[in-house]
DNA sequence: CGATGTTGGGTGCATATACACCATTTGCGC
DNA sequence: GCGCAAATGGTGTATATGCACCCAACATCG
């Protein structure tokens, strides 16, 4: 509390800078995996299903980081698109969500291109900056967690 | 090139950990906005609105760094809320959006909640996590834009 | 065993996001 | 002035996001 708080300006916002390169990686990633039908959080929430085996929706939503009723509508598409089944568990309540056959094997045809994505985006930044950038979101989502 | 490149793995995708942190902190700001009725989306389009005088969607879009169709959409709210109002200009393919003065009052009324955000989120991360953060994403769009 | 609180999940609503496509207007070369 | 490319913006469609609210099933206590 040495130096008077400077003054901010909603310029500065870093909510506004944070959502800005949310929607620029979400871009670049689209188009690479867009030959795959998936969209980058199909892709994510596909993913966590594969690595997860049986899994419930709101244990994707802690894992995914997501509220539950969001990942109730993204899972439609992966739903009716069989790449998904509901599987009954012990409590009525929740299914288990599996990745069928088809699941899996497009999502392992969609790791090389998500590959080549991240490749791409980590070329452009050079590798000090995507680990300065990683570290600081990781480190901002500890500390933003407990609030 | 010195090393073999490192495999990448899908969890440590960078789209998924920005936009994870995008969800997080727009959580945060929209509690604090909430009193005002404005999105944090809102806010910021009100606020390059006021800033920057009679201004096109375009020239939005290219501040916002956000796509136009959006920026068309997300006008709604503001213009049948009457904080923003359309006017001709010279080209007629163009209207010029102004903010009226009840969107600026509000404008106003609504930057102390958005710096209590700002702030909380600040004082949650240090200064030196929220610089590093900044310095990360400002540079990263830099590299990231050019693609 | 029955009342009740808790837990897991879905729906309605509103906004955010962007691509493909379309319409209008403008400016420019001739 | 005509024709056509470029500029400007809106629509249709689809997904993403989360809050308020609701329902069903479980668990627990008396």
């Amino acid at each position: 509390m040495s130096q008077p708080a400077p003054r901010l300006s909603p310029l500065d916002c870093t909510c506004f800078r944070v959502r800005g390169a949310a929607r620029r990686v979400t871009q670049i990633y689209s188009q690479h995996l867009g030959p795959t039908g998936l969209k980058i959080s199909q892709f994510s929430l596909l993913g966590f299903i594969c690595a997860e085996g049986p899994v419930s929706i709101g244990r994707l939503s802690e894992l995914l980081a997501t509220d539950r009723t969001t990942l109730t509508r993204n899972l439609r598409p992966l739903l009716t698109g069989g790449l998904v089944e509901r599987a009954a568990s012990g409590d009525r309540r929740r299914h288990e969500l599996i990745a069928t056959p088809a699941g899996r094997a497009l999502f392992k045809r969609a790791i090389p291109l998500w590959a080549n994505a991240e490749q791409e985006v980590r070329a452009a930044m050079g590798p000090r900056l995507t680990a300065d950038l990683h570290g600081a979101l990781e480190r901002s989502m500890e500390k933003l967690a407990a609030l």
